[in-house]
DNA sequence: CCATTATATGGCAGAAAGGTCAAATAGCCA
DNA sequence: TGGCTATTTGACCTTTCTGCCATATAATGG
């Protein structure tokens, strides 16, 4: 595996850490804000081990990172830009109905 | 499953479908225009089965869209926005990077 | 029609990711 | 110290993803 593959590995490590409907969840709630542990495990309605282990992983990316307060451990998200990504993929849905629309014209079940 | 959780994993199927080093090489080399699958395999260095795949993914996910010419299948990005994350997922490695360090400094390791 | 080229698909084996349970750790307070 | 709470970690099992091979499909030219 060459240094460039490397790269784009690295960055795909990111990416993937975003990939889980759960993970979303937890940035969108963290896009408000600081939050617990027990706060996200709320959110998310799963198991607190799984949501920690999915903590784990964000972290482990760089896309979170966590502070102890006694008892508790907040997370808060690092890089903000990665709300952007909420905005594209909104457009990457809207064009996916568009598309759809173009086919049932194309089919000539639409207009 | 409700319907939250479905919104959400909508959208993480979209996040995933760029999840991959080889797709984020795709979606690189697209970003410079139109490509039949032969220059993708190359660009990528792998099995025409396995890109071909990729290419799947992403164009269920709606990222990116085909036209044939002849033999040929040209594969170009749907939503150029896109490109976006790669700019944001620089700045999560530039945090990273920013943090490895304040790390060796508490650690009185640096500074 | 046949051969050739470009791409897609099905099947399968190995790798990676996800979830759950139980156990470990760590901070707090009595 | 001992018990309580919040979180993390480890072991394990199940599911999903990847990549490769062989095979199919589809367009082209002879």
């Amino acid at each position: 595996m060459n240094e460039r593959h490397e790269a784009y590995k690295i960055r795909a490590q990111i990416i993937k850490a975003m990939a889980h409907p759960s993970r979303l969840m937890i940035i969108d709630e963290l896009s408000r804000g600081e939050r617990c542990v027990c706060d996200l495990q709320r959110v998310v309605g799963a198991d607190m081990s799984t949501v920690s282990k999915h903590l784990a992983v964000m972290r482990n990316a760089g896309i979170v990172e966590d502070r102890k307060a006694g008892l508790q451990v907040f997370y808060r998200l690092r890089v903000p830009c990665i709300l952007q990504f909420f905005g594209c993929v909104e457009a990457v849905l809207e064009s996916r109905i568009g598309a759809q629309r173009a086919d049932l014209v194309g089919r000539r079940i639409l207009q």
